[in-house]
DNA sequence: GGTGCCTTCTTTCCTTTGGAGAGTATAGGG
DNA sequence: CCCTATACTCTCCAAAGGAAAGAAGGCACC
C-alpha cells in the first residue's frame, strides 16, 4: 500500500495512480455479488429486517449476510437501527450514499436486462465450438 | 448452483421471476472484481496482450486472468485474436457488447471517484466506535 | 545437436473464503 | 419449565483463489 500523501488536484481523468488504486480497491469491494444483491433488495423494498433480507437475497448464507451488512454499514451505505426489544428487531435501510450507489448501478441492471439474450447466444456459440 | 426456484406468482409491478433470476445470475457473474478491472483496462487501452493485462490489473494471478478472460470471451464481452507466431502473440479487445457494458459501469466508476472520501470518512467513523 | 529463451497458458500445492447447520441470549406464551 | 422467535455467532468442511513451476515449440547461440 502506498502512503496516502496529499497532492495537487487532478482532472476528472484522474491519472493519479494513488486515486486510481483507491478507486480500484473501492470498486473491488463494492462490486461484490452479495453487496449488489443486498443493495438491490434494499433499493426495492426500503426498510428490511434481517430475515426479510435473507429471504429476498436467495442463496445467501446467514454468515455472508451479516458480513455483507457489516461491511456496507462500515462503508456508510446502509443504516442499521436496533430496537431493544425481545425478540430482537433490527432494521436496515440505505443511506443517501447507498441510494446514490444504487442509482450508479442502475445502468448495469438495465444493461443486464437488455443484453441477456445476447450473452446467452454468445455462450451457446462459444460452447458449440 | 442451487436448484432454480419455481414460482407461479407473477407480480404486476416487477418482472418475470425467471428473467429476474437470470439477471441476478448475470449480475453476479459480471460484477466480479477481476472482470471489472479487466474491463477497465481494456476500455482504457483498447487492445492488450496477456502480459500487458497482467501488469495493468495489479494483483491478479495468471490463473485468474486466464479464467476471467475465458469467461468474458464466453459471454461475448472480449474478442481473442491469436497470431500464430513464435513466440505466441495473443491480443484481447472488447467486443461491442463489452464496450456497452463498460459504458454501463461508467456511472459506478464516477460514483467511486466522487465518493471515495465519503466512504473513507464513514469507515473512520465506524472504526472509531 | 544441445541449451536456453520467449510467451501464453496449464498444473500443482497450499491458503483463504464461503456455505450448512448448530449454538447463544432473552422474554413472553403455553 | 420448555418452546418459540430473532439476530447473530461459531464450528466444520468444501470450494475458490494465489504462488510458482511446467508445457509447447520454433529460434538464437554455443
Amino acid at each position: 500500500m502506498p502512503s496516502p500523501e496529499k497532492k495537487a488536484h487532478t482532472p476528472p481523468e484522474s491519472l493519479d495512480p494513488r486515486v486510481e488504486a483507491l478507486v480500484n480497491e473501492l470498486i473491488g469491494r463494492v462490486a461484490d455479488k452479495w453487496t449488489l444483491l443486498v443493495l438491490e433488495a434494499l433499493e426495492d423494498h426500503g426498510i428490511l429486517r434481517f430475515t426479510e433480507l435473507a429471504r429476498l437475497v436467495s442463496g445467501i448464507s446467514q454468515k455472508m449476510l451479516t458480513q455483507t451488512l457489516r461491511q456496507m454499514e462500515r462503508d456508510g451505505l446502509v443504516h442499521r437501527t436496533v430496537h431493544p426489544v425481545i425478540p430482537p428487531k433490527v432494521e436496515y435501510r440505505l443511506t443517501e450514499l447507498g441510494r446514490s450507489l444504487g442509482e450508479a448501478f442502475c445502468g448495469v441492471w438495465q444493461w443486464a436486462e437488455a443484453n441477456l439474450d445476447r450473452v446467452e447466444k454468445a455462450r451457446t456459440a462459444f460452447d458449440g465450438r
